[in-house]
DNA sequence: GTGAATGCAAACTCTTTGCATGACT
DNA sequence: AGTCATGCAAAGAGTTTGCATTCAC
């Protein structure tokens, strides 16, 4: 699929921001906003490298991770936790509570919470999509109390 | 902590469905899920191992891996996603569109959604959490269209 | 010319798998 | 006794890091 006319808004923009940024414009950098560009939501290190790969790009994989933590850094992507990776487990009991995750962005502390009118509004939502949906996972970022007063 | 009267609850459920199921009682199955009781929500396999090694067991993490595949069949633990692992990004324009995703469990297909509500539900439950909430993630999981026609 | 950014390769982490040994039923 | 489950160790996938080289400024 060609880039969409937003993808090539969103490849300026970020080209835009890494010069006025300081940063200097180089040729793997332009290619890998390219791609991330062209492929859109929900890609992976792993499919950006390919992808560049398939392209003929001399571009190393170590680039692309280097770039996409600084792109994030500057809030150009945004990392998304889809599934897999790191699998955390707890304990459940048939039908036993049902919560999700607040995590700590600082110190990655993980707390518990529980919500009516989320799970609610997740229902209705799962009602209209064209999947047919038997889970969800939903998780919070931000700081923790503890870290909220440290700073 | 010690473990709280929940946990012995799902410890012994866990332990009579392995039974009841067929499953050979031995000691690092029910180590496992002891240290998962007592460890509590969102626990990684590499934590479980680590405990175990502490507690001088001799139960090896390919045990650990093993018994946590189990118990996710049989539900008696669910597979979380915090944050981390396979990370996946995709561009963000300052004030762009806000969507979350929906993920096939079959094939892997990730679409995209965006539902007022929902993001309406979580502003008001960040408020009353003690956390400072400046991001959050759903992911829906279930079955896309193509694969439920393939039923 | 100088320092930032790159590519390569090695190191690391987490997870999975093959296989011989050991343990539950 | 039979076979399920284990531990070990090796292999695999994804990611990070060190270092000499290259390239943008």
């Amino acid at each position: 699929m060609a880039a969409t006319d937003t993808s090539v808004d969103w490849a300026d923009h970020a080209l835009a921001r890494l010069a006025s940024d300081g940063y200097r414009s180089s040729a793997p950098r332009a290619e890998i906003i390219e791609v991330l560009a062209g492929l859109g939501c929900s890609v992976s290190a792993r499919e950006i490298t390919a992808e560049l790969q398939r392209r003929g790009s001399t571009t190393g994989s170590a680039s692309v991770y280097r770039t996409l933590e600084l792109l994030e850094r500057l809030k150009l992507v945004q990392r998304v936790v889809v599934s897999e990776g790191l699998a955390r487990y707890e304990p459940a009991l048939p039908g036993g509570d049902h919560h999700h995750h607040v995590v700590c962005d600082r110190c990655g502390k993980v707390s518990a919470f529980e919500d009516e009118a989320l799970e609610a509004a997740i229902n209705r939502l799962s009602l209209r999509l064209d999947f047919a949906i038997d889970a969800h996972d939903v998780t919070l970022r931000g700081e923790c109390p503890g870290c909220r007063r440290a700073d």
